[in-house]
RNA sequence: GGGCGAUUAGCUCAGUUGGUUAGAGCGUCUGCCUUACAAGCAGAAGGUCCACGGUUCGAGCCCGUGAUCGCCCACCA
């Protein structure tokens, strides 16, 4: 006998227990030196070590778990490198926070005290994220864990900054640069968000050198910037102006003059055509200060307050104060000579949100373009596939239109620039290793205070976590990786730098395919995210609707390309689809006798049912069918698709036909229902395992339990679908009499004669209470009358329709064979229908 | 300013070479404690598939225009 299982399913009591276990037996450790086509990898995106999981990794993991766990039991050597990111900004944000509560600043501390501090803190939590995937059953090999700052990727980073340095692609120098006042770091263009806001257009009036009374209007939407500036310019085509190019105008509240420049920064439609030019606070003014070689003045400090010689009176005010000063000072002298509204975009931090001030500071950059060139080829090339295929145009779009990349931080969490400068001979060393002293004077050197943007060392995540760039076992047997599965919020941050870095080091691709996944929302539709603090723990709603039940709903919701509003309901309905399968279960254990239980060896790779019972020729067939319907899904990452198929089986056909026609034949004794009733569930289960690993490792064991040892069913082979086994003839049979039972109609002779004769007699028997159990409420006549003719109506449209149909002769050249004959059938159907309705 | 996506049942969403009477979950209504499951079973109601035009024997699907919503990118002061 099997054991009893109790009435319904409790997740709670049997999740914990295999999460457990299957870290502890090492159960997804991926081997080395199996023969190359069985290696199958995938690395994870690494989420911050600062967070906690938040559903939106939850599906990301979900759908790697699915992809990754059918792989394995399809025969793969499958490696799933799971890890954390140190997230340079995100992490010292964190930890700075805590200090402040306790009274105490990153400044105060020192940076080797702050950078212990950190690294202590990531130690406390950083496992958290692990601790949490491994209670969700991501099958990772946590044996092969990383993490960005591991001595062997620190080691990677230093010598990819250094190769690219000594080709001439890392520069340093001094630009004008993205600036966050309160992070007080450089970040890069892309860690800029655009935020819309109702700006004023400020018109001021520069009094015109020489002619008094006569004055240039000016539009500008930041006037504290005046004191900065170095010229105004106009267009060289604007007629208004032609006169004063080459005049000098006096800056309002500055005491300085500038001159009037031509340049076509000036457009003559907008404003009032003529442009102050400000090299130290605007990056367009930055490029017109070079082409016209004038000086760059700065009046903001490093939090954005105003200071220097030209802030005048203004020093020490923060930039948005200064402006009411300024604006109301500029009122004041005559000067100002409009305020309008002007809705505009203004560059935030991404982080943060405060306003990007634009900043002249020396900072290390990417020369791009030939690295974007060789990463745009391989997608072109199709040696990088994307899904869904419009990412790709989304990605070369990118590629085609990048600027350099800014990778120097003023933080101090993160891998240091392997830099020095000797002070004394002003030499620059960049070396792997640290050096002695200078190479050139013998002097005292001094390593460079900043840190490499975080991208830098994810960028190498494919092939730093493999070993590179020592040549190892995991780096020849995984790399390149098979698959990556990640967001799009990170299609430029992350994937674009994997590509160019991996193309230019590796010569080869760091993944074969990209599966660009939607983004979680939550009930309101907003956007998930760290800094937002609206993330949900999906240990919640595990805790409330079971891990599977949430993996199967995030499954089922992730159609390729639209977002996923969670809901809860859907996963109270996947819950009740667990608990139907925990069910499905307790029948089996209770009906068969575990002598009838495959063994595991003996695995049903090829379903085929003992025996020729039509009933499970038919279930056989279905599964059959149903594994090769995955497989299709699967592979174009349909995951959604395959959800649906599951559920549709197990549900309506499993259990609501297969169960209920074996249940007869078990009372009478067949003794071909139990053994297939018990093979058919294991592959049932098998096919189930990857989206619900749970419930079916739970029952897997259970039915495998005469004889142990029972090998995971995550090890179990994938029913392989096998074309020969679908049974027309079993599957329409079944179709027929699903349709008998449901009209209450006779049963077709056809499918008699293929029904033992105790099948029979249930079925018979059961189909008078279906009857029952079907019959319409007694309906009021004229309402039926009613329904009748709107009836009637709707057949007598469609047969006219059919008949125009079928008449046509392009129709009958151009449409398929089958086609036209089901056409015809259901014309004949239609026909007969409305006779019945005609008769009476 | 460019680019992309969406619009299908009360709600959330599927619908991939154009071809039976457009589906699912939840919700609603009716009837069932039926010895695996009331987290269940048997039924029912509910849709001008955003609008207009076009292609086609045939359009939810393809093409065009428009409307509404959303997202991404972008140095317009």
């Amino acid at each position: 006998m099997f054991t009893e299982l109790a009435k319904s399913y409790a997740p709670q009591s049997i999740e914990p227990r295999w999460a457990e276990a299957w870290v502890e037996q090492h159960l997804y450790q991926a081997k080395n030196g199996q023969p190359g086509g069985q290696n199958w990898s995938l690395v994870i995106p690494p989420p911050n070590v600062t967070g906690s999981l938040h559903l939106g990794h939850m599906l990301e993991h979900t759908l790697i778990d699915i992809v990754v766990r059918w792989q394995r039991m399809r025969g793969k050597n499958v490696l799933w490198l799971p890890g954390t990111d140190h997230a340079g900004i995100a992490t010292q944000m964190v930890v700075e926070r805590m200090l402040a509560e306790k009274g105490e600043s990153r400044q105060a501390m020192g940076r080797e005290r702050f950078e212990e501090a950190v690294w202590a803190w990531k130690r406390q939590s950083g496992d958290r994220i692990a601790e949490q995937m491994k209670r969700l059953g991501a099958s990772c090999d946590w044996s092969r864990a990383r993490f960005t700052l591991d001595e062997g990727l620190s080691r990677a980073v230093r010598t990819v900054f250094v190769r690219l340095y000594e080709e001439g692609l890392i520069y340093r120098g001094r630009y004008i640069v993205n600036w966050c006042p309160r992070c007080q770091t450089a970040v890069s263009d892309l860690e800029v968000v655009h935020e819309p806001v109702n700006g004023k257009l400020y018109r001021l009036r520069y009094p015109v050198v020489g002619g008094p009374g006569r004055f240039l209007e000016v539009a500008t939407t930041r006037p504290e910037t005046i004191l900065a500036d170095v010229a105004v310019a106009v267009n060289p085509a604007d007629p208004r102006y032609t006169a004063l190019i080459g005049q000098q105008v006096e800056v309002p509240l500055a005491g300085r003059t500038v001159p009037v420049i031509a340049d076509e920064i000036a457009q003559p439609e907008f404003g009032t055509g003529a442009v102050k030019i400000t090299p130290g606070h605007d990056p367009n003014d930055f490029a017109a200060g070079q082409r016209h070689n004038l000086p760059q003045l700065v009046i903001l400090d490093e939090s954005a307050k105003m200071t220097g010689p030209h802030a005048g009176v203004y020093a020490g005010l923060d930039r948005f104060a200064a402006r009411k000063r300024i604006v109301a000072d500029l009122e004041a002298a005559g000067l100002l000579a409009a305020i309008t509204d002007h809705p505009m975009a203004v560059g935030q931090c991404q982080r943060c949100r405060t306003v990007i001030e634009p900043r002249i500071s020396t900072q290390w950059f990417v020369k791009i373009e030939p690295l974007a060139k060789a990463a745009a080829q391989v997608v072109e090339d199709g040696k990088i596939r994307f899904t869904p295929e419009n990412n790709k145009t989304i990605y070369l779009g990118w590629m085609a239109n990048i600027h350099d990349w800014c990778i120097s931080r003023q933080l101090w969490w993160g891998h240091r620039i392997p830099a020095w400068y000797c002070d004394a001979c002003a030499k620059t060393i960049v070396a792997e290793q640290t050096p002695a002293a200078c190479a050139g004077c013998g002097g005292p050197l001094r390593q460079d205070p900043d840190v490499l943007d975080t991208w830098f060392s994810s960028g190498l995540w494919p092939f730093s976590t493999l070993g590179w760039p020592e040549q190892t076992a995991d780096r020849r047997d995984f790399y390149p990786t098979s698959l990556l599965i990640t967001g799009f919020d990170i299609l430029f941050f992350w994937v674009a730098r994997m590509i160019m870095l991996g193309v230019h080091f590796t010569q080869d691709v760091p993944f074969r395919e990209v599966y660009i996944h939607a983004l979680v929302r939550d009930a309101e539709r907003q956007k998930m995210s760290k800094t937002k603090g609206n993330v949900i723990d999906p240990l919640l709603v595990t805790e409330k609707y079971g891990t599977d039940a949430v993996r199967f709903t995030l499954a089922a919701m992730a159609a390729p390309g639209t977002d996923i509003a969670l809901s809860e309901d859907r996963m109270a309905g996947y819950a009740a689809f667990a608990n139907k399968i925990w069910n499905a279960a307790r029948f089996i254990f209770l009906s068969a006798n575990q002598a009838d239980a495959p063994a595991p060896a003996d695995s049903p790779v090829h379903l085929r049912p003992r025996g020729r019972h039509m009933v499970d020729r038919w279930i056989f067939s279905r599964l059959n069918a149903v594994a090769a319907q995955l497989q299709r899904s699967l592979e174009e990452y349909r995951f959604h698709e395959a959800a649906d198929t599951l559920y549709h089986f197990f549900w309506h056909e499993f259990c609501d036909w297969y169960i209920e026609l074996t249940k007869l034949r078990l009372q009478a004794g067949d003794p071909e229902a139990a053994p297939n009733l018990l093979v058919a569930f294991d592959g049932a289960l098998r096919l189930l395992h990857p989206v619900m690993p749970f419930i079916t490792e739970e029952l897997w064991t259970a039915l495998h339990a005469a004889a142990p040892p029972a090998v995971s069913i995550a090890l179990a082979p994938f029913p392989q679908p096998d074309p020969a086994a679908v049974d027309p003839e079993a599957e329409a049979a079944l179709a027929a009499l699903q349709a008998a039972v449901t009209e209450s109609r006779q049963f077709p002779a056809r499918l008699e004669a293929h029904l033992s004769d105790t099948t029979l007699a249930w079925a018979h028997a059961y189909l008078p209470r279906l009857a029952k159990l079907g019959q319409k409420p007694a309906a009021d006549p004229a309402q039926e009358q009613a329904r009748r003719e709107k009836r009637r109506a709707e057949l007598a449209a469609q047969i006219h329709k059919k008949r125009q149909l079928l008449a046509n002769d392009r129709f009958r050249a151009q449409a398929a064979a089958t086609v036209v004959a089901a056409e015809e059938a259901k014309l004949a159907e239609l026909e007969a229908e409305l006779a019945t309705l005609a008769g009476d």
